[in-house]
DNA sequence: TTAGTTTTTGAATACGTATTCATTCAAGAT
DNA sequence: ATCTTGAATGAATACGTATTCAAAAACTAA
């Protein structure tokens, strides 16, 4: 038999709670909802029918009028790689306290289309965050028109109309490129991510810079994909020509362990016969067989900014996009050969 | 101005095609919600429409009417742990296809407390993976009595009424601890994870038995943290002690690296002066520094089956928990010393 | 006391969809 | 032509909340 008290086995509803604490049921949303004025009696009355009740407010229904999900997407590339499992949590510890939940996602796409957003979008999430990836022009167009708040990690793009935050990598490398010259290289290689990416261009641009001040000319490029394999791959390749080369920059940590490795099995000591830089600082560094020279990305910082630049934009509407930089700096270790 | 067309900038709703199409708001929702009959003619009218105005369903009101939001909570511990990383991603993979939403928490904590969950019931999850971690008896009871499936990843209680899919730890235990005695070792250690977890205990006892009825008595165990830094910590103390140790069995693949580069620190050759076993089989061990041999978990399968116990459980209301075992093979790479 | 002010409250409504129910429509059988 | 049947459709309703508006209640000041 299903009576007023246990709606067939259904959730409570503010409805019940009402009753049962002898109020109507706007009176319970204003309890609930916050902000509103209620007397202390009927408060408490309502809390305690509540709590016996077992009562909690609908997450869908009271979004459906106060349009507002508290949910937010994120989109990411190459989840396996340690430095982006980082990147996952602490956008969680960030989010969670200011009640958004986060709805993951993973593509293997280097550019997010409109079908890798529709579902989030049917799910009306608030704002999507994208790292290590872009949005494609017609997604960001859709975004923009469905009032739906996007920032790429790691990422930007120019003409995209899109906010993002990233680490300085134009910076980074013309100082890592300092350094490396500094120490006495001449010859070089970079193992890089994939080609036209912001990413990969801003470092070849700062790394090339310097160079040329220097009138270094030697170097020799290697698209990759960021992962170990790739890496690995990469240095059998640049080792086991003739040419020798002094020192190889790495687009990710990863990457450097995977050439690291490659070149250790061909009977190269690092730094001694070559020289490795990596990117990120990823944990793992602090382990003894990778004691890798890298540029630590200001990780904590750059979630921060997101999520900042995210509550601005979900909050103003209308406001402008934002491309932000980040700075990070040099971690010396023990993989780049000292000045002779 | 505000017209019946532009609708203050809201995106489109079924209303809007149907008048759009010339049809009733019920026909639209006929053609989107699917089963239902409509005419060729219409159909093509309204899909037209409903491209025009870029119209995609609400899933709030949608689900509000269904009872179904086609979303799953998961909460994670050791989201840094590489074979979390890659349980995520599988999880993701799997469950995406067939329409469901992903939402994302991490935690740190052993049990899972209510609050933890409080969250996920207000969004009215259809059900919640809990990976390498408890639900505590509150929150068990919370989800069973809002109708939310739950099912432990890697885990398993006794008295909980929860289901739950993980590796037989116990089996894989035993075959580890008789191919290690074949190997002729006789003095061990075992690094594990938290006590009184199901895994800990389970591999302990399966471990043990095996060395009874070998009559070797020679076991010392270090209980852990499932990270490097446990590993690495554990064996310096291991390994600094006056007692003869000839192999460490480690209750992950990471907790493995450390007590190899503590080792290795220390001056230990392995395999030759110390034999080491893991548990996972994490990609990372394809490295080169690293050719561990560890117990493989079937870690796709075992993503399958919680992914087909949880479709099951939402489905058949009342289903009775279960428990699956699943088994996972050694995995011999070059860190255990050959027989004598 | 009374008039005026503020706070508290409930009835009614809207959010955007799926579904029930009754009605219409088209087609096939006689 | 009529009757029967099944498909196609729209009107109405429900899902569970927040919010508006007007009424009621509780204070304040005189």
């Amino acid at each position: 038999m299903v009576t007023k008290a246990n709606r067939g086995n259904r959730n409570a509803t503010s409805e019940d709670v009402a009753q049962l604490a002898g109020v109507s049921q706007a009176t319970v949303s204003r309890v609930f909802a916050g902000g509103a004025n209620v007397s202390e009696k009927k408060r408490k009355k309502i809390l305690d029918a509540a709590a016996a009740l077992e009562y909690k407010p609908n997450a869908q229904a009271r979004s459906l009028i106060t349009r507002k999900t508290m949910m937010v997407g994120i989109i990411m590339r190459n989840i396996r790689d340690p430095f982006y499992s980082a990147v996952l949590e602490i956008f969680h510890t960030r989010l969670s306290p200011l009640g958004y939940q986060l709805i993951f996602n993973n593509s293997e796409n280097e550019i997010i289309e409109e079908w890798e957003i529709a579902k989030l979008l049917e799910y009306n999430v608030e704002g999507i965050i994208v790292t290590d990836a872009l949005l494609s022009e017609g997604a960001t167009r859709k975004l923009k028109r469905s009032g739906i708040v996007s920032i790429l990690f790691n990422r930007y793009a120019e003409g995209l109309n899109c906010s993002a935050v990233y680490c300085d990598n134009y910076l980074a490398a013309q100082q890592i490129a300092t350094y490396l010259v500094e120490m006495g290289h001449r010859t070089f290689a970079f193992i890089s991510g994939p080609r036209n990416t912001s990413t990969t261009v801003d470092r070849l641009k700062g790394f090339r810079e310097v160079l040329l001040e220097r009138k270094i000319k030697d170097l020799t490029i290697i698209p990759g994909t960021y992962t170990y394999e790739s890496g690995f791959q990469a240095a059998q390749e640049l080792l086991t020509r003739n040419k020798k080369i002094d020192c190889i920059f790495c687009g990710s940590d990863i990457i450097a362990l995977g050439v690291m490795d490659a070149a250790r099995l061909v009977g190269f000591r690092i730094p001694e016969d070559l020289s490795v830089v990596g990117f990120d600082n990823i944990r793992m560094l602090g382990w003894t067989p990778y004691p890798l020279t890298t540029w630590e990305q200001p990780l904590e910082d750059m979630v921060t900014s997101t999520v900042d630049l995210l509550l601005k934009e979900i909050n103003e509407k209308n406001a402008v996009p934002r491309i932000i930089a980040m700075k990070g700096h040099l971690v010396i270790r023990n993989t780049v050969r000292k000045k002779k």
